[in-house]
RNA sequence: GGCGAGUUGGCGGAGUGGUUACGCAGCGGAUUGCAAAUCCGUGUACACCGGUUCGAUUCCGGUACUCGCCUCCA
């Protein structure tokens, strides 16, 4: 059984699937104008870790799972339009195009390397304008929204329930809001479905002239082309909480559909005790990690290594900790092969996404020797590649390079000549080979840092 | 100001109404030419103040502090 903690009701439900022949979950995904920071990375692996439990439980072929790109949003049309002050050829429509392809290849290849698998749907948002559009349409003609001076606007006042999912009252939000009246709104709270483009800017045609979608309306389009009118599960990162999904309920509601069961939101990930955000600065994107040479798997250890309902400040430390477990579980993977998911950490993550109790029995498994079931574990949480990226290619002529001096080192030992022997072991050593010398004799393998060139140049 | 989450041993981090994970570091031991690595052993910590209870870190109330949202944000 799987218990999932749901934002809407706050506290853990058991997860009963409306088909458990297509478990459809639906996760908001990035707004493609630059490259992931880490922040992005966390949500992704714990939803990735969720989509890996729902595949494990219901089969692979029974999870469907939707992570939308939000490409047509103001600051990308701000970078692209930053390109072509700076002299870039093309179109600014052709250079916003541009700028989001660039972006969600990034993704993908940043976000594979953190392990997450490819979810079964990856719609853009712009793919989606006529489902937008006809679902704006509706809400205008059912009352729930009023066109004035080619925008859209939601009418909050019409949906009873605006402020369930967050805990909010419409009243004590106006009270206390910040945000400054537009004048075609009949209402503070009122929010955008379709905005004017100017034309050199990204534009439809629309019944309210030519525009673009508010973010919140693509959410609902596309999880309702995707997953249709009621799906089980909808996630995304807390920051999302409010407004975003609280609009998306909304329209979606308003619009007739019964939207999403169970709503999950990941905490955020920290720097300093402070989220990580692009408006605060204290951001690094996952591929500056990834450049610095710390492994994808890494990464996804350490962001599985803390609750997803948590939030979790990013350490060189917890790197470090990260690293030298995943590089022990490395060096015992010798000739075994996975076995069966131990069901300890299947249990432990159908806790609500238990990982931290999960790598706990990891930890437990390589104690007592069982191999194959830590191997199987690993997997299971998406580390199968452990120590891949660790070990790096070594060139068989590198490895025969290792295996000579170790057999040189072992003769220097049998003649008691400790100091070639020692000479031979820091070479290795500082080649960023790990030496260990036991009774039965040397082994050498090549570690985290393994350099084969510093290992010639040293002889 | 409103709403929400959190505060666990040196650090990281689960969890539980009573027997108190796990990892790192530390300490003791084994092994070793010395180290490293490895293995074994070792730590009654749960912000503060009240309440409920035979018993609370765990439940309830309050205080302090931290963080998030209320504006784009995973």
């Amino acid at each position: 059984m799987i218990t999932l903690y749901n934002t809407a009701s706050r506290r853990k439900e058991p997860l009963t699937p409306l088909d458990p022949e297509n478990v459809r979950m639906y996760v908001c995904g990035p707004t493609v104008y630059d490259r992931a920071h880490l922040g992005n990375g966390r949500s992704v692996v714990v939803f990735d870790m969720l989509f890996r439990l729902l595949r494990h439980t219901y089969g692979a072929d029974h999870a469907t799972y939707v992570r939308n790109f939000t490409d047509v949003d103001d600051r990308i049309n701000e970078t692209a339009q930053k390109r072509k002050a700076a002299g870039a050829s093309g179109t600014l429509e052709a250079l916003i195009r541009e700028r989001s392809d660039e972006t969600i290849r990034w993704f993908r290849e940043d976000m594979s390397a953190l392990g997450a698998l490819s979810p079964t749907h990856e719609p853009r948002a712009t793919e989606y304008i006529d489902q937008m559009i006809a679902m704006i349409g509706q809400l205008i003609q059912d009352g729930f929204a009023y066109a004035k001076e080619g925008h859209v606007l939601f009418r909050v006042r019409s949906y009873a329930e605006y402020g369930r999912l967050s805990g909010r009252s419409v009243d004590d939000m106006i009270a206390g809001a910040r945000v400054e009246v537009a004048p075609f709104k009949e209402d503070p709270m009122d929010f955008v479905l379709w905005k004017p483009s100017t034309d050199d800017l990204p534009g439809w045609e629309s019944p309210w002239g030519r525009g673009r979608p508010g973010w919140h309306i693509e959410c609902s389009a596309m999880a309702n082309a995707l997953l249709g009118e009621r799906f089980d599960i909808h996630g995304g990162g807390n920051d999302l909480q409010f407004p975003h999904h609280e609009n998306e309920i909304a329209q979606s509601k308003c619009a007739g559909h019964g939207f999403a069961d169970l709503w999950m939101h990941n905490e955020m990930l920290q720097v300093d005790g402070k989220k990580m955000s692009k408006s605060l600065g204290n951001f690094f994107t996952v591929r500056d990690l990834l450049d610095q040479g710390v492994p994808g798997e890494v990464i996804r250890f350490v962001l599985l290594s803390t609750h997803y309902r948590k939030p979790m400040d990013w350490t060189d430390a917890k790197r470090k900790e990260a690293e030298a477990t995943l590089g022990k579980w490395h060096r015992m993977k010798g000739d075994h092969s996975p076995g069966h998911v131990p069901e300890a950490v299947i249990a432990a993550v159908a806790d609500d996404l238990n990982t931290p109790a999960a790598i706990a029995e990891l930890h437990r498994l390589a104690r007592i020797g069982d191999v194959s079931s830590l191997l199987a574990g690993l997997e299971f949480l998406g580390l199968e590649t452990v120590g891949t990226d660790l070990a790096q290619d070594i060139r068989a002529s590198e490895t025969e390079r290792i295996d000579e001096l170790t057999s040189q080192m072992a003769a220097a030992r049998a003649d008691k000549d400790w100091a070639r022997s020692d000479s031979i072991r820091d070479m290795l050593t500082a080649a960023g080979v790990d030496v260990k010398i036991a009774k039965d004799g040397i082994t050498a393998t090549p570690g985290p840092g393994f350099d084969p060139a510093k290992l010639s140049a040293l002889e």
